[in-house]
DNA sequence: GAACAATACATGCACTCGCATCTAATGCAA
DNA sequence: TTGCATTAGATGCGAGTGCATGTATTGTTC
């Protein structure tokens, strides 16, 4: 393995996740009132049109169980999704996205996609 | 710009952005007590062979200006460099590494070549 | 069924971060 | 020189994170 290809697409990796991280704290904060991890969340439970257990939500974001517990706590405060127990397990917890949590994101979309438009615009063409 | 393109590579920054952080927090502090930030900034004032003003680094790493401060700070404390004042321009620092910063980088490189060797092993032939 | 390990999620805590602000030094204009 | 905007770096503060742990529920073994 060459070891100068791995530290340089180390350094892409670093530079990109920057950049796009601090861009879209300051757009959809300012924006929609949300952050990179809130829209994040968001953004997984409407691609998957249905009701998803914390732990599932866990093996998709990028964020520790703790993490992934206080955002929904702030999204649930925010009334963008709902928090419920779990019949089939009652140690579960189903979070389910509220109609100002699909609008909410609805709205937020365009504005990162524009963000991340942007700042991969000279992208290379990884091979993934 | 494909917008579906621009999502996957923005997922693909994210994953291995995440799973090289965790690794490196992990490795880097439990064998050498360096977190990644204090790594990176020992590591690009290493590659510049000279004293380096603390806004010089500003501009490498990818931190604000005050988290930059407070890892030199820790730096300092930890004996690994030494900030002097600028005689040309009295409010800025030198940022000196001292054989002991020197040495714990040296010993600490290996493993994180290592790390991002395995993070990185499966990357895509980015055309930088 | 009782005792105990395992699992799902919440929470206390320490840490790092960025923003706003502070202090000190510099540059520039009147 | 004096006065004011600018710049370098430090610091108070609030926010978000991960780790360790707590609480409640489930599964397992006897």
């Amino acid at each position: 393995m060459d070891e100068q290809f791995v530290v340089e697409t180390w350094h892409y990796v670093l530079a990109k996740h920057a950049k796009a991280m601090c861009a879209l704290e300051r757009e959809l904060g300012d924006r929609h009132g949300l952050g990179p991890s809130e829209f994040e969340v968001l953004d997984r439970i409407v691609h998957h049109h249905r009701k998803l257990r914390i732990q599932e939500l866990c093996d998709e974001v990028h964020l520790s169980q703790s993490a992934l517990s206080r955002v929904v706590a702030r999204l649930e405060k925010a009334a963008l999704v709902s928090r419920g127990v779990c019949d089939e397990d009652r140690r579960g917890v189903f979070v389910c996205i509220t109609d100002e949590g699909r609008a909410r994101h609805a709205e937020a979309l365009p504005t990162q996609r524009a963000v991340l438009s942007e700042i991969f615009a000279d992208a290379p063409a990884l091979t993934l």
